[in-house]
DNA sequence: AGACTTCCTTGACTTAAGTCAACTTAACCC
DNA sequence: GGGTTAAGTTGACTTAAGTCAAGGAAGTCT
């Protein structure tokens, strides 16, 4: 099959480049497709190479011994992922699973490298890429170790108020028990904390549609990591 | 004052390099001196560059609003930090601060993004740091999240073991208080850890040397996340 | 050496969040 | 459209780890 020059030159990774290396990353570039649930590739698997979503939606995610997990990200149209393995050798340190019927672009690994050395603004781009999501690493860690679940969910609903451009309501693209993994906590403690913050005037929750009543009040729980005793 | 080409060829980033290119960075960099206790640059602020260390140690980490602080990292002489705004053009996510007297070589941003251009090489050598940094990031985010104090402690220690070579025992380079903080956690808990472990005959502490007696128990422990109740 | 600070440890108490279990609601599918 | 499965909620209970407070060790500086 082949892959349309149009669908690379949509992914943000590729965007700076010619109809020349446009036309050589096209040839290295392998489709696959996934259903729902299938895992991509797994915790510990050698990496041979690293994918960009077309459509649908991928999460990445850390499992406990018991089956407790982590989601890492959710990637959606554009993204790329799986690259760290790529350029340190080492296996992959998360697994990746479909969670809706998506289909993906594959580089593989030796070629991508050569296109690098070859194109500079590819690899300015990547750079760019990688520094990206470890700024959003390092905001993680800030929340997971210095804030509270509430903290936690006020920054997140904050975050997807300000990706969908409505300031008083947002819509969860994710399941809130995807949610309560993002976040670091269980489904049992996400819907404590969901009725805590309604009761506290600060959200209204109707299914996966939440209204933001308080930003201010949201604004200061997110930076402050607690729910201020009342 | 001059900087000698011999330090540059020294750290990993520009090992690839060769003597012209080395030359070129040698133009650009600039050389700067802390004591212990100064603040390079704090969470928020424009970078218009970036660090390697040439010696001393400096600790990069996140304040939370009632001062609580969590270490990200604890780099030493040959690592490059700070990385990060130079690429997203975004400010720094984190606060570095020398806790020793420290001297660093400073790259301011334009040009050395205008080096990565002109040379692939150090391209590549840039994104493999940046890739194993967020290796790094992946097993923290899961240790926080996944892991109990114990089991991030003994991950630690096995670390630290595996680094300095010694499968018997291991020196903390970093005070207790500080391995607190790197750990997500407050000096009191890990002080009781410590006697915990040690009770359990996992460990023996004296000062800042530990001997691990049971390496399988440190690692079911590392594992699991998990002290296993008696 | 003594006085200082900083680091570490220990005790008593509180609390956020996890566990286990039951029940409800919503989604899905012959 | 009822019946199965998955997702979400609520309650009672447990627990890891944080807070507050007080003492002890250890290194540092005149």
């Amino acid at each position: 099959m082949k892959i349309p020059i149009e669908i690379i030159s949509k992914t943000p990774l590729f965007s700076g480049l010619d109809e020349d290396a446009l036309q050589k990353v096209c040839t290295i570039t392998v489709r696959k497709e996934y259903d729902k649930g299938q895992i991509i590739f797994s915790e510990g698997d050698a990496g041979n190479g690293f994918y960009t979503i077309v459509s649908g939606r991928v999460k990445i995610f850390k499992v406990a011994p018991e089956g407790k997990e982590h989601i890492l990200h959710i990637f959606g149209p554009g993204e790329p992922f799986g690259e760290v393995p790529v350029f340190t050798g080492r296996p992959f340190p998360a697994t990746a699973q479909a969670i809706a019927v998506t289909s993906l672009l594959f580089f593989p690994k030796a070629a991508f490298v050569a296109l690098i050395h070859q194109n500079p603004s590819l690899a300015m781009s990547m750079i760019g890429v990688l520094s990206m999501r470890l700024r959003e690493f390092t905001v993680q860690i800030e929340n997971l170790s210095l804030k509270e679940v509430p903290g936690r969910l006020s920054s997140y609903l904050l975050y997807l108020s300000d990706e969908q451009e409505n300031p008083n309501a947002v819509k969860l693209t994710i399941s809130k028990s995807q949610l309560a993994s993002l976040l670091g906590t269980i489904p049992e403690t996400l819907s404590r904390i969901f009725t805590k913050m309604a009761v506290a005037q600060l959200i209204r929750v109707q299914g996966g549609e939440i209204q933001l009543l308080d930003r201010i009040g949201l604004d200061d729980l997110a930076e402050n990591g607690k729910l201020p005793e009342k």
